[in-house]
DNA sequence: CATGGTACATACTTTAGGGTAAGTACTGGT
DNA sequence: ACCAGTACTTACCCTAAAGTATGTACCATG
Protein backbone atom coordinates (compact mmCIF):
# COMPACT_ATOMS: atom_id res chain seq x y z
CA UNK A 1 0.00 0.00 0.00
CA UNK A 2 1.23 3.64 -0.71
CA UNK A 3 1.93 5.92 2.09
CA UNK A 4 -0.73 8.49 2.15
CA UNK A 5 -0.37 11.99 4.03
CA UNK A 6 0.90 11.19 7.49
CA UNK A 7 -1.63 12.93 9.80
CA UNK A 8 -2.21 12.40 13.65
CA UNK A 9 -5.91 12.49 12.84
CA UNK A 10 -6.55 9.32 12.30
CA UNK A 11 -10.51 9.10 12.10
CA UNK A 12 -10.49 11.32 9.46
CA UNK A 13 -8.25 8.95 7.57
CA UNK A 14 -9.82 5.81 7.72
CA UNK A 15 -12.28 7.17 5.38
CA UNK A 16 -10.00 6.73 2.95
CA UNK A 17 -7.84 4.01 4.16
CA UNK A 18 -10.33 1.63 3.21
CA UNK A 19 -9.66 2.20 -0.47
CA UNK A 20 -6.05 0.96 -0.42
CA UNK A 21 -6.32 -1.67 1.52
CA UNK A 22 -9.15 -4.61 1.10
CA UNK A 23 -9.09 -5.47 4.25
CA UNK A 24 -9.17 -2.59 5.71
CA UNK A 25 -12.45 -2.33 3.72
CA UNK A 26 -13.82 -5.47 5.18
CA UNK A 27 -12.72 -4.67 8.81
CA UNK A 28 -15.28 -1.19 8.11
CA UNK A 29 -17.71 -3.02 7.37
CA UNK A 30 -17.62 -6.64 9.73
CA UNK A 31 -14.65 -5.56 12.17
CA UNK A 32 -15.39 -5.87 16.08
CA UNK A 33 -15.69 -9.25 18.03
CA UNK A 34 -19.73 -9.69 17.03
CA UNK A 35 -20.52 -8.89 14.07
CA UNK A 36 -18.82 -12.27 12.20
CA UNK A 37 -20.38 -14.46 14.72
CA UNK A 38 -24.04 -13.18 14.09
CA UNK A 39 -22.99 -13.18 10.21
CA UNK A 40 -21.99 -16.85 10.73
CA UNK A 41 -24.89 -17.82 12.91
CA UNK A 42 -27.34 -16.30 9.33
CA UNK A 43 -25.43 -18.57 6.92
CA UNK A 44 -27.97 -21.41 7.59
CA UNK A 45 -30.76 -19.09 6.94
CA UNK A 46 -32.88 -16.28 7.95
CA UNK A 47 -32.99 -16.56 12.02
CA UNK A 48 -35.71 -14.52 14.41
CA UNK A 49 -34.55 -12.39 16.78
CA UNK A 50 -34.95 -15.13 19.25
CA UNK A 51 -33.88 -17.52 17.69
CA UNK A 52 -30.10 -15.51 17.15
CA UNK A 53 -30.30 -14.46 20.81
CA UNK A 54 -30.16 -18.40 21.55
CA UNK A 55 -27.67 -18.89 18.96
CA UNK A 56 -25.49 -16.32 20.27
CA UNK A 57 -25.95 -16.76 24.15
CA UNK A 58 -22.68 -14.44 25.13
CA UNK A 59 -24.27 -11.22 23.64
CA UNK A 60 -26.05 -8.71 25.61
CA UNK A 61 -29.57 -8.21 23.96
CA UNK A 62 -28.68 -4.93 23.77
CA UNK A 63 -25.27 -4.96 22.04
CA UNK A 64 -27.14 -8.23 19.51
CA UNK A 65 -29.62 -4.96 18.65
CA UNK A 66 -27.00 -2.40 18.04
CA UNK A 67 -25.21 -5.27 15.48
CA UNK A 68 -27.82 -5.85 14.14
CA UNK A 69 -28.76 -2.38 13.01
CA UNK A 70 -25.10 -1.83 12.07
CA UNK A 71 -25.42 -4.78 9.73
CA UNK A 72 -28.66 -4.00 8.68
CA UNK A 73 -27.05 -0.13 7.91
CA UNK A 74 -23.94 -1.49 5.74
CA UNK A 75 -27.01 -4.23 3.59
CA UNK A 76 -25.29 -7.04 4.91
CA UNK A 77 -28.17 -8.57 6.29
CA UNK A 78 -32.22 -7.51 5.66
CA UNK A 79 -34.13 -7.51 8.12
CA UNK A 80 -38.26 -8.68 7.52
CA UNK A 81 -41.04 -7.32 10.28
CA UNK A 82 -44.43 -8.82 9.89
CA UNK A 83 -47.14 -6.65 10.68
CA UNK A 84 -48.44 -8.54 13.73
CA UNK A 85 -48.39 -8.88 17.90
CA UNK A 86 -46.55 -10.31 18.86
CA UNK A 87 -43.85 -8.91 16.88
CA UNK A 88 -42.59 -11.43 13.97
CA UNK A 89 -38.89 -10.24 13.02
CA UNK A 90 -36.56 -12.40 10.49
CA UNK A 91 -32.84 -11.53 9.67
CA UNK A 92 -31.51 -12.83 6.35
CA UNK A 93 -28.21 -12.54 4.59
CA UNK A 94 -28.67 -9.94 1.63
CA UNK A 95 -26.98 -11.20 -1.68
CA UNK A 96 -23.34 -9.03 0.26
CA UNK A 97 -23.71 -10.52 3.39
CA UNK A 98 -24.10 -14.33 1.29
CA UNK A 99 -20.74 -13.27 -0.42
CA UNK A 100 -19.05 -13.30 3.03
CA UNK A 101 -19.43 -17.00 3.29
CA UNK A 102 -15.68 -17.86 2.04
CA UNK A 103 -14.50 -15.67 4.52
CA UNK A 104 -16.36 -16.95 7.59
CA UNK A 105 -15.62 -20.52 6.67
CA UNK A 106 -12.46 -19.91 6.19
CA UNK A 107 -12.77 -18.57 9.55
CA UNK A 108 -14.07 -21.47 10.69
CA UNK A 109 -11.32 -23.73 9.31
CA UNK A 110 -8.61 -22.36 10.93
CA UNK A 111 -10.63 -22.18 13.83
CA UNK A 112 -10.83 -25.38 13.58
CA UNK A 113 -7.40 -26.74 13.11
CA UNK A 114 -5.75 -24.01 14.76
CA UNK A 115 -7.48 -25.57 17.99
CA UNK A 116 -6.77 -28.89 17.24
CA UNK A 117 -3.29 -28.17 17.36
CA UNK A 118 -3.31 -26.37 20.10
CA UNK A 119 -4.91 -28.82 22.19
CA UNK A 120 -8.72 -27.71 22.81
CA UNK A 121 -11.46 -29.29 20.81
CA UNK A 122 -14.51 -28.15 19.30
CA UNK A 123 -17.74 -30.00 20.74
CA UNK A 124 -18.87 -30.29 17.39
CA UNK A 125 -17.94 -31.57 14.21
CA UNK A 126 -17.71 -28.54 11.16
CA UNK A 127 -20.22 -30.46 9.72
CA UNK A 128 -22.75 -28.89 12.46
CA UNK A 129 -21.97 -25.57 11.60
CA UNK A 130 -24.31 -23.33 9.53
CA UNK A 131 -23.15 -23.71 6.19
CA UNK B 1 -24.64 -24.50 18.45
CA UNK B 2 -25.94 -25.34 21.74
CA UNK B 3 -27.11 -22.83 24.42
CA UNK B 4 -25.03 -22.93 27.20
CA UNK B 5 -25.97 -21.26 31.12
CA UNK B 6 -27.74 -18.43 30.67
CA UNK B 7 -26.18 -15.67 32.22
CA UNK B 8 -25.46 -11.98 32.30
CA UNK B 9 -21.49 -12.01 32.87
CA UNK B 10 -20.58 -11.99 29.12
CA UNK B 11 -16.51 -12.03 30.24
CA UNK B 12 -17.04 -14.70 32.43
CA UNK B 13 -18.73 -17.09 29.62
CA UNK B 14 -16.22 -15.98 26.53
CA UNK B 15 -13.85 -18.47 27.69
CA UNK B 16 -15.92 -21.34 27.04
CA UNK B 17 -17.95 -19.66 23.97
CA UNK B 18 -15.18 -20.26 21.63
CA UNK B 19 -15.34 -23.83 21.96
CA UNK B 20 -19.24 -23.51 20.88
CA UNK B 21 -18.11 -21.21 18.00
CA UNK B 22 -15.12 -21.33 15.56
CA UNK B 23 -15.47 -17.86 14.65
CA UNK B 24 -15.87 -16.96 18.14
CA UNK B 25 -12.41 -18.72 18.54
CA UNK B 26 -11.38 -16.87 15.60
CA UNK B 27 -12.57 -13.56 16.90
CA UNK B 28 -10.58 -14.45 20.27
CA UNK B 29 -7.90 -14.30 18.53
CA UNK B 30 -7.80 -11.64 15.40
CA UNK B 31 -10.90 -9.71 16.52
CA UNK B 32 -11.23 -6.18 15.95
CA UNK B 33 -10.19 -3.62 13.45
CA UNK B 34 -6.23 -3.44 13.66
CA UNK B 35 -4.89 -7.53 13.71
CA UNK B 36 -6.43 -8.42 10.18
CA UNK B 37 -4.71 -5.67 8.97
CA UNK B 38 -1.19 -5.83 10.29
CA UNK B 39 -1.69 -9.68 9.15
CA UNK B 40 -2.27 -8.94 6.21
CA UNK B 41 0.57 -6.77 5.61
CA UNK B 42 2.48 -9.92 6.95
CA UNK B 43 1.33 -12.45 4.39
CA UNK B 44 3.96 -10.63 1.91
CA UNK B 45 6.76 -11.90 4.54
CA UNK B 46 8.48 -10.23 7.41
CA UNK B 47 8.75 -6.99 7.92
CA UNK B 48 10.29 -4.32 10.10
CA UNK B 49 8.54 -1.93 12.47
CA UNK B 50 8.98 0.95 10.37
CA UNK B 51 7.70 -0.99 7.61
CA UNK B 52 4.44 -1.67 9.17
CA UNK B 53 4.10 1.51 10.20
CA UNK B 54 4.28 3.00 6.80
CA UNK B 55 2.11 -0.09 5.18
CA UNK B 56 -0.19 1.27 7.95
CA UNK B 57 0.03 4.80 8.11
CA UNK B 58 -3.56 5.10 10.09
CA UNK B 59 -2.59 3.59 12.84
CA UNK B 60 -0.83 5.41 15.94
CA UNK B 61 2.73 3.85 16.61
CA UNK B 62 0.72 3.26 20.18
CA UNK B 63 -1.74 1.00 18.81
CA UNK B 64 0.48 -0.44 16.58
CA UNK B 65 2.80 -1.85 19.18
CA UNK B 66 -0.27 -2.96 21.56
CA UNK B 67 -1.79 -4.77 19.01
CA UNK B 68 1.36 -6.14 17.67
CA UNK B 69 2.27 -7.23 20.96
CA UNK B 70 -1.33 -9.20 21.17
CA UNK B 71 -0.37 -11.10 18.24
CA UNK B 72 2.65 -11.86 19.66
CA UNK B 73 1.29 -13.21 22.66
CA UNK B 74 -1.29 -15.34 20.71
CA UNK B 75 1.32 -17.16 18.74
CA UNK B 76 0.46 -15.32 15.39
CA UNK B 77 3.73 -13.65 14.59
CA UNK B 78 7.38 -13.49 15.95
CA UNK B 79 9.77 -10.80 16.51
CA UNK B 80 13.03 -11.01 16.23
CA UNK B 81 15.42 -8.51 17.65
CA UNK B 82 18.75 -7.84 16.98
CA UNK B 83 21.19 -7.01 19.19
CA UNK B 84 22.31 -3.96 18.03
CA UNK B 85 22.18 0.29 17.71
CA UNK B 86 19.79 1.28 16.51
CA UNK B 87 17.08 -1.30 17.31
CA UNK B 88 16.40 -3.75 14.67
CA UNK B 89 12.88 -5.85 15.01
CA UNK B 90 11.34 -7.86 12.16
CA UNK B 91 8.23 -9.44 12.87
CA UNK B 92 6.68 -12.31 10.98
CA UNK B 93 3.82 -14.83 10.74
CA UNK B 94 3.95 -18.30 12.71
CA UNK B 95 3.08 -21.02 11.08
CA UNK B 96 -0.63 -20.64 12.78
CA UNK B 97 -0.22 -16.98 11.48
CA UNK B 98 0.24 -17.80 7.78
CA UNK B 99 -2.88 -20.37 8.10
CA UNK B 100 -4.73 -17.35 8.45
CA UNK B 101 -3.91 -16.34 4.74
CA UNK B 102 -7.21 -17.92 3.44
CA UNK B 103 -9.34 -15.45 5.45
CA UNK B 104 -7.44 -12.54 5.16
CA UNK B 105 -7.76 -13.31 0.91
CA UNK B 106 -11.12 -14.29 1.35
CA UNK B 107 -11.83 -10.89 2.93
CA UNK B 108 -9.65 -8.65 0.33
CA UNK B 109 -11.43 -10.83 -2.67
CA UNK B 110 -14.85 -10.07 -1.08
CA UNK B 111 -13.65 -6.56 -0.64
CA UNK B 112 -12.89 -6.62 -4.27
CA UNK B 113 -15.88 -7.79 -5.11
CA UNK B 114 -18.28 -5.00 -2.87
CA UNK B 115 -16.33 -2.39 -3.81
CA UNK B 116 -16.75 -2.97 -7.10
CA UNK B 117 -20.34 -3.35 -7.21
CA UNK B 118 -21.03 0.08 -4.79
CA UNK B 119 -19.08 2.13 -7.00
CA UNK B 120 -15.82 2.56 -4.64
CA UNK B 121 -13.03 1.35 -6.39
CA UNK B 122 -9.71 0.32 -5.07
CA UNK B 123 -6.63 2.29 -6.06
CA UNK B 124 -4.64 -0.78 -6.66
CA UNK B 125 -5.43 -4.20 -8.42
CA UNK B 126 -5.44 -6.75 -6.24
CA UNK B 127 -2.08 -8.34 -7.92
CA UNK B 128 -0.42 -5.58 -6.01
CA UNK B 129 -1.68 -6.59 -2.53
CA UNK B 130 0.37 -8.90 -0.23
CA UNK B 131 0.15 -12.46 -1.22
C1' DC C 1 -51.38 -11.20 40.41
C1' DA C 2 -47.46 -13.79 38.16
C1' DT C 3 -45.24 -15.92 34.25
C1' DG C 4 -44.42 -16.88 29.48
C1' DG C 5 -43.91 -15.34 24.65
C1' DT C 6 -42.57 -11.57 20.79
C1' DA C 7 -38.66 -7.52 19.81
C1' DC C 8 -37.11 -4.09 21.08
C1' DA C 9 -35.85 1.10 23.76
C1' DT C 10 -33.68 3.88 27.33
C1' DA C 11 -30.76 5.51 31.23
C1' DC C 12 -26.85 5.00 33.60
C1' DT C 13 -22.45 2.75 34.53
C1' DT C 14 -18.32 0.32 33.50
C1' DT C 15 -14.81 -1.30 30.53
C1' DA C 16 -12.00 -1.21 26.56
C1' DG C 17 -9.72 0.95 23.00
C1' DG C 18 -7.58 4.63 20.91
C1' DG C 19 -5.31 9.48 20.66
C1' DT C 20 -1.92 13.01 22.00
C1' DA C 21 2.23 14.33 23.84
C1' DA C 22 6.42 13.59 25.63
C1' DG C 23 9.90 10.66 26.67
C1' DT C 24 13.91 6.72 26.34
C1' DA C 25 18.70 5.35 24.18
C1' DC C 26 22.00 5.27 20.69
C1' DT C 27 24.24 6.81 16.21
C1' DG C 28 25.15 9.95 12.37
C1' DG C 29 24.71 14.22 9.61
C1' DT C 30 24.04 19.32 8.93
C1' DA D 1 21.89 23.04 18.48
C1' DC D 2 18.74 20.53 15.23
C1' DC D 3 17.25 16.68 12.48
C1' DA D 4 17.31 11.97 10.78
C1' DG D 5 17.23 6.98 11.71
C1' DT D 6 16.01 2.60 14.87
C1' DA D 7 11.77 0.72 18.30
C1' DC D 8 9.71 1.40 21.61
C1' DT D 9 7.51 3.44 26.86
C1' DT D 10 4.61 6.26 29.81
C1' DA D 11 1.05 9.58 31.44
C1' DC D 12 -3.07 11.52 30.74
C1' DC D 13 -7.27 12.19 28.29
C1' DC D 14 -11.18 11.13 25.43
C1' DT D 15 -14.26 8.31 22.86
C1' DA D 16 -16.39 4.12 21.77
C1' DA D 17 -18.24 -0.04 23.01
C1' DA D 18 -20.25 -3.01 26.10
C1' DG D 19 -22.82 -4.18 30.52
C1' DT D 20 -26.72 -3.75 33.85
C1' DA D 21 -31.19 -2.65 34.91
C1' DT D 22 -35.57 -1.28 33.78
C1' DG D 23 -38.97 -0.38 30.80
C1' DT D 24 -42.43 -0.63 26.44
C1' DA D 25 -46.65 -3.02 24.13
C1' DC D 26 -49.49 -6.77 23.23
C1' DC D 27 -51.31 -11.53 23.98
C1' DA D 28 -51.97 -16.01 26.49
C1' DT D 29 -51.90 -18.99 30.55
C1' DG D 30 -51.81 -20.52 35.55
Amino acid sequence: MTTIKESSTIQANKQLAYQECPVTYVMEKIGGYWKPIILFQLLSGPKRYGELKRAVPTITEKVLIQQLKQLEADQLINRKAEPVIPPHVTYSLTKSGKALRDVLWAMANWAAMDSKESGKIFRKNMKDFPG
